[in-house]
DNA sequence: CATAAATTTTTACCTATGATAAAATCTGTG
DNA sequence: CACAGATTTTATCATAGGTAAAAATTTATG
């Protein structure tokens, strides 16, 4: 036998493995979701998953990939929820837009709030990561206010660019101060609608501009 | 000499006590500016301060108090300097409050980036403190709301303490943003101006918005 | 100046965490 | 079942924050 020997039984193996990181991975999202980022230790992660520490480093890596793996889980499930709304009205896309998010968090909201955490605290959000969320999330944006436009409903007064940034940025705030916990999700959202209308009331047309006035008025 | 004899030389003492403070406090402030929040270490400022490890522990308390006094240390001067520009026109008046800020934070950008991520992370700027740093600047941007109205640049058309959140929120993320290490100084300024003229030219009467349009497409 | 009384600093030590190397164990196939 | 190869574990580090008790220093007074 002057042969390498290649993996033997190795695709059981490699399921397996598949198999453990998964378990590990959802005891981290339990842990991390009921304990908070702080409180996530890898000590305790060993324990809740039954393993030992050494064998999360084997399967992981560093605890920050943990928490990378964490994230990528929870950006690929914001990614597949978050979508344009691609509605006329403008203020029925927004408010489909943060409804639908929203939705989301508050399936599992100490998960979503810790992963979050993890993320900003760890820099996994950082820089502008072209695939990244905040790429995906800004180009959605950006279409919703072109909608505006084509549906002539706001005006090109400003640059598009621009707005869609701002409209970004009132959601990225409202989350920040929620991820924080200085508010809740309910704040959460009024916060986001009353950023956005603001937004588009800056380059509203008159009909519009009338509407988003009074819908600010009715958020209570 | 049956008296109790309390505190001989007791005042001198404490002055000495204040200057031994302050001088650890001013090497915590180098070593947070240097290298950042992550390695800022007991153990190093210790060494940096010439001291041990317990004679900063029964100076300040825990770790998270020496943040706490170094963030009260830069709270304090963030105060002194913000102001109401109090200037008829919004737009300058925009421009000089955020001037005025950044030239405080280029004077130790190192410094300040890490008190405010220091704050951030300890929770220091945790919910509403009522005589925090938060409701100062908020109140400010109040104040620049109602001088508008009064000018007869803007509408009353929002509520004026939306707009005001709405105007600081546009500096609170922008510095989020550089706090974190996203974007520089620079971008900070053209970042808060461009959400502080989206937000004013939601209200704006026609003359002001027409001049907001103008700035904003001026902003390289 | 020497002393007493106090505080301050230090030495020594503890616990917890992240991390790793090498030994022991398990796994699936032939 | 026996073996090759991967996996888990035992043992062990290094470093961090934190604390108690001993040692050193400071200060006003006789």
């Amino acid at each position: 036998m002057n042969q390498t020997n290649p993996a033997r039984g190795n695709s059981t193996r490699q399921a397996n493995k598949e198999l453990r990181k998964q378990k590990i991975l959802a005891e981290a999202r339990d842990l991390i979701a009921s304990k908070g980022f702080e409180a996530f230790t890898l000590s305790e992660l060993a324990t809740r998953a039954g393993v030992s520490i050494p064998t999360i480093h084997n399967l992981f890596g560093k605890k920050h990939e943990v928490f990378e793996a964490l994230c990528t889980e929870m950006v690929v499930r914001v990614n597949d929820t978050v979508s344009n709304p691609d509605l006329v009205d403008p203020i029925e896309a927004a408010e489909a837009f943060i409804d639908n998010l929203l939705a989301l968090y508050r399936s599992d909201e100490a998960f979503y709030r810790a992963a979050f955490l993890a993320g900003d605290r760890t820099g996994l959000f950082e820089h502008q990561l072209p695939s990244g969320i905040f790429n995906r999330s800004l180009s959605i944006a950006r279409q919703m206010c072109q909608d505006a436009v084509d549906n002539g409903h706001i005006t090109e007064s400003i640059n598009l660019d621009w707005l869609a940034e701002q409209l970004f940025g009132c959601q990225r705030l409202a989350r920040q101060d929620w991820v924080n916990g200085y508010i809740d999700l309910d704040r959460y959202r009024k916060q986001v609608l009353i950023g956005m209308y603001i937004t588009y009331a800056s380059v509203a047309k008159p009909a519009l501009r009338k509407r988003l006035y009074k819908c600010i008025e009715g958020i209570v």
